[in-house]
DNA sequence: ATGCTCCTGCGAA
DNA sequence: CTAACGTTCGCAGGAGCAT
């Protein structure tokens, strides 16, 4: 029962050249919301030594010295790209499950175990010539195992040219690449579980694969030991392709500069409240409670430190902007106390359901909802014709002195008719 | 004992 | 020029509470 992992290779930075040949051969970092930290990186910027995570204004220096090209993240123009990659992934097998925004499982169940090699190099191909974005392949047994072909076959490791199929592997080919592993790369296992792991002497991925199941469950958890279960080639980690709607949603940012007063904080939350409840009437959800959040800047030690959330119910289940925006509000007047620097707010959707299956309650009144449903009906149409935010609630305000920083964003390509670059 | 809800920690991309 | 460190999601497991 083989199963795909497909990757897009520096993603957001695959995205950017996509559209920008000169960022071809040129080492191009991506920056994250805010311009704060790298969250894509050119193999050229790997090569230097730049990490996943590493704050801008650490690396500004060595960026200028090999001339770096840093952008501000462009989540529409990636967005759309994902959707074109999957959509062409999608045609490779019946069944699919979009893990992330570059990342895809494909069940391969019932293909010819000797074929796959070729059909991995397929896959790369259709998608590099439909969408111009570079992929690479893993296949194994397991997601986990998947997840790990697919990190060697970036690494170059084994197969060749982007594709590593570990069902082409003998078992002693297997275990002395898996020994050459750190056990960190593997899946589910992140910092905290690799520092344990070091101090019990699992080193590499064969140590992890081979340590006794029991002491990995007792020691860690259920999760881990499923982890390694499927190190050895048991599945326990089901492909879910069902599409299953979030259990919750969140709208959180930091802002370009920090806000003291209520209303600027306020503005924000509105604003935030306003994009959960757009995504929560694309999910077809509905949610039960509102939870808003505040917080000052962690990094700045020296000043004075406050963060607060709460939660606050709504008396019926509602995907209503104006319930949800209000709920919000409400919440955040409680929380709010004056005198302090605020650097982020943040507003999350809980208790979500379906939204036609909510209990009518003696409260309901259907005039009132099918009026609510019309008006957002409205805002989602408008918005989704004019763009994002052409038509909001009052309360998110104008100014949004608040807003983020994204001094080196490229153009909305593939959405914005304005933005494109014309000839002459 | 059992089953909840709430909260925190961890991991991932 | 200065100051500057992301966002969103799921799962597990413990605490606290009620039954």
């Amino acid at each position: 029962m083989p199963i795909a992992l497909v990757d897009c290779n520096n993603f957001y930075v695959s995205c950017e050249r996509v559209f920008n040949p000169k960022l071809e051969g040129v080492p191009v970092v991506v920056l994250s919301n805010n311009d704060g930290v790298a969250v894509a990186r050119s193999n050229e910027v790997k090569a230097l030594g730049i990490k996943m995570g590493e704050p801008w204004f650490k690396m500004e220096k060595i960026a200028k010295q090999h001339s770096i090209i840093a952008l501000s993240s462009n989540y529409t123009l990636y967005g759309d790209l994902s959707a074109r990659v999957m959509s062409v992934l999608s045609t490779f097998s019946p069944k699919q499950e979009i893990y992330s925004i570059d990342e895809c499982f494909l069940d391969l169940s019932g293909f010819d175990p000797q074929s796959l090699m070729a059909y991995g190099q397929t896959i790369r191909q259709a998608v590099k010539r439909n969408v111009g974005i570079p992929v690479c392949v893993g296949i194994a047994d397991t997601k986990t195992l998947a997840k790990l072909a697919n990190h060697c076959a970036k690494k170059g490791f084994a197969g060749r040219d982007g594709v590593c199929d570990f069902g082409r592997g003998t078992e002693a080919q297997l275990s002395k690449l898996f020994s050459r592993i750190p056990a960190g790369d593997v899946w589910g296992v992140g910092r905290k579980i690799t520092e344990k792991l070091l101090t019990m002497g699992i080193k590499t991925v064969e140590d992890l694969r081979t340590a006794n199941p029991e002491r990995i469950r007792s020691q860690f958890s259920i999760v881990l030991g499923r982890t390694v279960q499927e190190l050895n080639g048991t599945p326990c980690i089901e492909l879910d392709d069902d599409g299953t709607p979030r259990q919750q949603i969140m709208v959180s940012r930091s802002f370009g500069t920090t806000v003291t007063g209520l209303a600027d904080l306020s503005e924000s939350v509105a604003s935030f409240a306003t994009r959960a409840a757009e995504k929560l009437r694309s999910d077809g959800s509905v949610a039960a409670s509102v939870c808003v959040y505040v917080r000052t800047n962690p990094f700045k030690e020296d000043e004075p430190q406050y963060q607060h959330s709460l939660i606050v119910p709504l008396s019926q289940p509602t995907d209503d902007t104006t319930r949800l925006v209000s709920a919000a509000l409400v919440g955040l007047k409680a929380i709010y106390r004056s005198g302090y620097q605020y650097k982020k707010t943040g507003v999350m959707l809980m208790g979500l359901q379906a939204k036609g299956t909510i209990q009518t309650t003696l409260f309901d009144d259907p005039v009132d909802q099918a009026r609510s449903d019309s008006l957002m009906n409205v805002m989602d149409a408008i918005n989704r014709k004019m763009g994002q935010g052409s038509l909001t609630v009052a309360a998110s305000g104008i100014n949004q002195r608040w807003a983020m920083r994204r001094e080196r964003k490229s153009p909305n390509y593939t959405t914005e008719w304005d933005e494109l670059p014309m000839a002459g």
